[in-house]
Parts: C-alpha cells; sequence; structure tokens
DNA sequence: GCCCCTCGTCAAGATCGCGTCAAGAATGCC
DNA sequence: GGCATTCTTGACGCGATCTTGACGAGGGGC
C-alpha cells in the first residue's frame, strides 16, 4: 500500500484529501505544519508527499530541502498563488510536480500516479528509454531508431536529453537545466532552452511540433514523458 | 603478463617478492616509498598493487586514496601490524584486500590470483576482436592480419586500443582515456588523443579518414564499434 | 477585447574541436 | 656513442556546433 504523508494547514483540504485518498486505497498521514513534516517524514517513511508551500510555521521550501537532505521521496507541491516565482524555487529545491489551488482531485491524483511511477522505476537502472520510434541508451551515449538508423546528438543536445530522462515523469525547472548543462552563470538564458529542445524534438519525436514525451511546463520548465 | 607494482621499503622482502613472482610469470615492478609509488602507477599502469602500510615518506593509506583517484587497479595491502585498526582504514580506503607479515608466498600469490581474477572477470570476455581486417587479441597484446601479417602497436596505442576495445559500442570519455592511459594529470591533452587514435586507425582501419570502427564523438570521446 | 509574456522557429555569425602534418625531445637497443 | 623508435608539442584549415538576434503565434491576466 502507498503511504502518502499531507502537509497543510487548511482543515477542509485536509479532510477532503483523507477522504479521497484514502478511498483510492492510499494510507494517508496528515500534518499541519513543516515541523511536524520533517518529523513525519522521518518516522513514517511515506511514498509520497503532497506539500502546502503556504505553511504557519516555516517557508515550504525549507521543508523540501529538508527532506531532500536525507531520502529522494517525491513530493507534490501545492501553491495557492499562481504566480511562479515560488514554484519554481520549489522545483529547483528538489520537487517533483506541482498543483495550483484550487484543483480537482482527479489532477492530484494522476499527478501522484506519474510521479510514484518514475521514482519506482529509477530503481531499476533505466539504462533503456524510448522515444517515439528510437530508444536511447544513457549508459552507452548512443540512439538508435528501431531500423538500425543510428541519431547522432551534440555534446549540447545529450547533457539536455540525458538530465531530463533520468528525470522519467518530473517537471524539471528552467534553472536547474540551464544550470547543469550550461553552468551556472547561464541561468536565464532561456532561448538556449528554446533552441534546443527543438532539436531534440526534431530528431527524436515523430511529430515535432506536438511533442508526446518532450513536453514544455509554461513558464516552469520541461518534462520528459516514458511511453508505457 | 599481469603486470604488478610492488611498494614496500624493506630490501629483503622487495627481493624476494620480484624473485618469485617473476618466477610466476609476473611483470614486476619495484618501488621503495609512498611518492614513487603513485608516480609508478600512473606511469606504469599495473594489473595489480602490492602496498607495504609502513612507508618512510608518507601514509600507506594515503597511497591508497591517491591511487583509487583515478582507478580501480587492485591493491593488496600488507602490515607488519596485525591490529584490525588499520587493516579496516585500509580496507575502506579501497584496498582490495589484506596479508599480515610475515607471511608465506604462497598465500600472497593465492590473494594475488583471487583478486585480480575477480577483477578482471568484469571485462575479460572478449579475447579477440575484428576490426577492417585485423584481428586484435586482447589477451595476448598481439594484432595479425587475415593474411598472417602481424601489426607491431606502441605501448601508448596498445593501452589507447585495449581501453575502447573492452567498452564495446560504449562512448568512452576522453578524459576517462586520457586518465587511464596517460594519467590524471594529462585529463586535458585532447591533442594526445587526436594523435594517437589517427596512428590506431592509419594502422588499423581500411579507410583511416573515413573510420567504421574507430569513431570520433565530437566534443565527448570516442567509441569502438565492433563489427557485426 | 487588448496587451504582455513566453514559446517555437528561422537564420545568421562566432567559436570550438577535430584531423593532419611536422619537428624536436626522450627513450631504449645495439 | 649512435641509431631507431616512440612520445611530446605546436600550428593550421575546415566543418560542425554553439551563440545570438529577431519575428510571429498562442495563452493568460487585466
Amino acid at each position: 500500500m502507498t503511504k502518502v504523508l499531507i502537509v497543510d494547514d487548511e482543515p477542509q483540504i485536509l479532510r477532503a484529501l483523507r477522504i479521497n485518498l484514502r478511498a483510492r486505497g492510499y494510507d494517508v498521514e496528515v500534518v499541519p505544519d513543516g515541523t511536524s513534516a520533517l518529523k513525519a517524514a522521518a518516522a513514517y517513511h511515506p511514498d509520497l508527499i503532497v506539500l502546502d508551500l503556504g505553511l504557519p510555521d516555516m517557508d515550504g521550501v525549507d521543508v523540501i530541502r529538508g527532506v531532500r537532505g536525507w531520502t529522494e521521496t517525491p513530493i507534490i507541491v501545492l501553491s495557492g498563488r499562481a504566480g511562479s516565482e515560488d514554484k519554481v524555487e520549489a522545483l529547483d529545491a528538489g520537487a517533483d510536480d506541482y498543483v495550483t489551488k484550487p484543483f480537482g482531485v482527479d489532477e492530484l491524483l494522476a499527478r501522484m500516479r506519474a510521479v510514484t511511477r518514475r521514482h519506482s522505476s529509477v530503481a531499476e537502472v533505466t539504462p533503456i528509454v524510448r522515444i517515439g520510434q528510437f530508444s536511447v541508451d544513457i549508459a552507452s551515449h548512443s540512439v538508435h531508431g528501431t531500423d538500425g538508423s543510428e541519431v547522432r546528438l551534440t555534446p549540447t543536445e545529450w547533457g539536455l536529453l540525458s538530465l531530463l530522462v533520468r528525470n522519467p515523469g518530473k517537471l524539471v525547472s528552467q534553472r536547474q537545466l540551464l544550470r547543469e548543462v550550461w553552468g551556472p552563470q547561464y541561468q536565464s538564458e532561456t532561448n538556449y532552452l528554446r533552441q534546443y529542445m527543438a532539436q531534440l524534438r526534431r530528431k527524436l519525436e515523430a511529430d515535432p511540433a506536438r511533442p508526446r514525451q518532450l513536453l514544455t511546463e509554461p513558464g516552469m520548465g520541461y518534462r520528459f514523458l516514458s511511453q508505457d
């Protein structure tokens, strides 16, 4: 049974989530603030954490950092503000995905499934992933088509693709992509991302204009969706 | 032939080991202190290191750390002290096995066989590969043409080729090639790679200007592609 | 409904990395 | 000591890659 830790200070949200998730077969634990969230994460070892950024006692981003200090447990962030600044910050701190309030329970459930699937599949090395009709072999740094043809990627293209593929299902922020592929001083050169994501889609996606696996999350970042 | 580097400051032990190991068919190099051990490890690329912990110039454990910084070459530690404290420390630093002085040569030889077997069983699956019209025998260090002619490779050429061949289909980064063939301080001398890859292609590829098996991955490294 | 921001796309120029040639320095062999 | 082999180092042209700028389309906020 999947264990979920919910961190939120609004009683009605807690109540709604607890009922809905229990009905779906989740094992649910709820806490109202950051301090008890960190404690509960350590004591309860949840498989997934749903975290509201607006907590009474501490900044939600610091809760993420505290959890990430010792575990990779997936974290889905809830945010009341539609403004993207804090959400980007949360993703950079290590959150896996985010949902803006007000949200439909179905949406949250879908993201929970996506994120837990990603986490369980990471354990099994995932040396080869499929994009469209191509297989990407992370270990040997090569991409082959089903017909045996070979796709050549430049170093930058490869850096970008491998970062996304190593985090399947996770929304990776623009900042993190730029930081890890180009370096810390390039964190605002979003045009690089547009340029190279377009190149990757041209080389890998069946219909580059309508990407199915190399997805854009407007204002946030990019996401690789594994097909299965 | 297995190359062994022996690090010890006692002349009689050095002498005994050199004679015994040479008689058993090992290629033996000896050095008397930690500084020259690190140098020799980089220059000589032994298949195995036998290291006395009591050295005149530096702590033996630091020698282990120095070697482990850039290679997985197996290390067997010799120590006069039977106490387990330094033994644990040495193993933690990356030593593979441990022999307490005084020891029988037979015991050391047994441990050497065990350790090299464990280490080589990983890669020693492809003893003979074909490049163009030549067959490369990794085990016996020789290259023959289909017509029986023999191709001579220099030590450096051989080091480069064997590293690539032991990773068939995999991209080997420039840094790794430089580190394992020339040593850790050469990691940015990419012109060496250009030089020697050209020489290998001249000697082995049918059309050196259009290599089919010794491939360049621009900006990243080189790759050996086995033919079939 | 209008405006602004972000994304996808295209097209250039600048830069980098590779292959190649060549020559001096080190090393080992006779 | 002399010779041959091997290793090191430098330079150069060319092509691929990266960088940079500009423009239209679409979506969300006001």
